[in-house]
DNA sequence: GATGAATGAGTATTCATTCAT
DNA sequence: GATGAATGAATACTCATTCAT
């Protein structure tokens, strides 16, 4: 959908120049100010109108899905990367590390995998999509004895998303505070981190169940208004 | 602003009872709904009108503050319990463990801790009445060469940050799963751990700042409104 | 709802008022201008602000509702009258002219009745509420042969939307226009009018249906708006 | 605007074309979903852009002033049959008869005239057109003896408005219900129908006003719009 | 000339805050 | 002092119209 004849159609040349500036712009607002910035905010900062958004993209929602598959794909990226470490647990730590300096500076981005907005399905989508590749670097990892024992994979993403939280402090340092943070916590999933995790592991099934809608209190971020 | 004359009238008597209503529902409320939740909603749960509740509180960032100290309050007994532990050590998990539980099930201090509204001195306050008393923890600690080298006291706070973060997922549960998750780091703050944490360790003055303002785009968490 | 005792609650005083206000000014307002009319139009009219309309009814439809249940009153009254006609001819004659006069000079009324924005279910509720009585009238009618063979209720309410649909020519005469088209069609009922009425007769059920979505096109005319 | 000169450039041939296209496409898109219709829905239907949409017609309400136009002269097809009738009242069956099954599918058609969008002159150019077609009709009609005494045209045309106000309940139908409330209303102008038509006769000029503008709160069915 | 992208005022609804009762 | 009614700016989204390509 973007460029695979060198010159397609002439009139979308400024069409798909404002839908980069609108993504760019989104990507920086919603990271910056979470999802409740509004499209309004958005289109303002990529120099047009609102009504230009809209006709890029049908809704917030839509648009929010454009941006968030940019980052999935980046995931991919980094989901290849992990898997071709050269050793099981690098793969392990490529995936964490790479995975929380992506989402480190982007609350929006956070806001979206701690408490997606009831119904947002794309989240579902991606969780599908790279949940059997996270699997697998598990079990590579486990089959190496790299990784403590009971650790699976909603461990793991649960350890990007605590140290996401916290991940933005201090973004505008040479030496991010993160990944200080980040040590205190990676240290708990190698093998030789101590007996195997407490509590009863979660099944696949719970894992799901807990990261989509296990939260009491729903999850409200993108407000339904209007008429 | 409450409690300076040593003789109260009685009209007060009343009005402390509103206060207190509201507190209490304002707890639940925010806890259960996040922020979000509007003051009509406190006023109602309260059982008083809203006009009650900008009585006593000038606008709803000054309820939340007030909300914050009782949880301080709380927070102050767990640093007791905690200096008071039997060993080191036990001291330290005291203070994380429970004060996780404590945020565990309050979205509206999970996002106030992470995130809160820019202006606000809320966690300077924290800081500056809690801060040295988690020291007081982390000193004996490393006296008693239990905790790891170079884990600080903005360390536990961030522990403490990362663990709330992902605290809702599955509430329900008899054994709750960020006792999994806790387990994940608290191995890095043992003595045990490894070397030293990586990463410079951050000043008092630059945890300070961290906390309060250091993110890009500030904490715009309650929106500006009204006439 | 309103005035049982003398003095109620003082506070409510000015809320009914506004209640009585907005009431007042939607029915000039959806009259003059269809269901199309703005809210803030309405509450402009008014005299109070679009909150204020906001607080009274939660949303266009329930304002829509309210006015209506005020119309389905009169309609009541009306069919009382009808009812207690001195002849059974008297009174279809006095639904008919009666209920045309009330929706002679309401553009919104005769929008609610020819074409239902869809899922409205107070336009079906009064219809239910209402239905019967009609029937009753067209029963005693026809026992009496006063009623012309085949002619059913929904022919009555054929009629009145017929009639409906122009009465608002020239409203603002000493003798609307619309009693000389209401002379055409009432002659079509009167048992001397010649044969049965061609065309099946619709069952209840499909008049029914006819009224409730038998229309192409369907009912968009509250459009759905916003977030 | 169009035909003046008698040579026609080949560039007018391809703009005739769309021309043509888009009233056709207009026609299917008011037809089915009223006046309420956008212009991008207009264009799609015709395979062209919004511009082009634009370029032929300077607005909204030229489209539909050409769409009608297009009726009128369906009508003058009706009222050169009408007239052309084997005897004075099946001339005035036929314009009535043909007239509403004209406008029963299509809902622009009946919004547009029961309600011309103040300040459009349509209803003028009709009246001026078929006026006198009309007139003639009811002249011959009332010299044979044929017509209630009092009938006018525009009691004619109010038979029109009133029967084609119904005329899409129950479209689906084999045999669509209009034609059953259409010998309601029929029966009251022919001759036989009882005495005169009560009320006041309007005269041509006053019918006018009432067609164009007597109604309260004008006919604001297009909403102003644009930059 | 055609295209469809861009624009922005307009619409329904929410909610922090103020103020008359 | 308490109440809850009133306010209006803010928000997501639509569509008639204009204009660069």
């Amino acid at each position: 959908m973007t460029e695979n004849a060198p010159t397609e159609k002439p009139l979308r040349r400024d069409a798909e120049e404002n839908r980069r500036r609108l993504l760019a712009a989104a990507a920086e607002v919603f990271a910056e100010a979470g999802l409740d910035a509004t499209l309004d905010e958005v289109a303002a900062r990529a120099g047009v109108g609102v009504g230009t958004a809209y006709r890029r993209f049908a809704n917030k929602e839509e648009l929010l899905e454009a941006l968030f598959r940019e980052r999935v794909a980046d995931l991919d990226a980094i989901m290849d990367r992990a898997a071709a470490a050269a050793e099981p647990w690098l793969g392990i730590v490529t995936y964490l590390e790479e995975t929380i300096a992506l989402t480190a500076g982007d609350r929006g981005l956070r806001e979206l995998m701690l408490r997606p907005p009831q119904g947002l399905e794309f989240v579902d989508e991606a969780r599908a999509r790279l949940g059997p590749k996270i699997d697998e670097l598990v079990e590579r990892a486990h089959r190496a004895g790299a990784l403590r024992a009971g650790v699976e994979s909603s461990d793991l993403v649960m350890t990007v998303l605590m140290v996401s939280a916290v991940a933005d402090y201090g973004q505008d340092r040479a030496e991010p505070p993160w990944r200080r943070f980040f040590a205190l916590v990676v240290g708990g999933l190698r093998a030789d981190a101590g007996g195997a995790l407490p509590g009863a592991a979660l099944s696949p099934a719970e894992a799901d169940e807990l990261l989509r809608a296990g939260r009491p209190g729903g999850g409200r971020v993108l407000r339904r208004r209007g008429p």
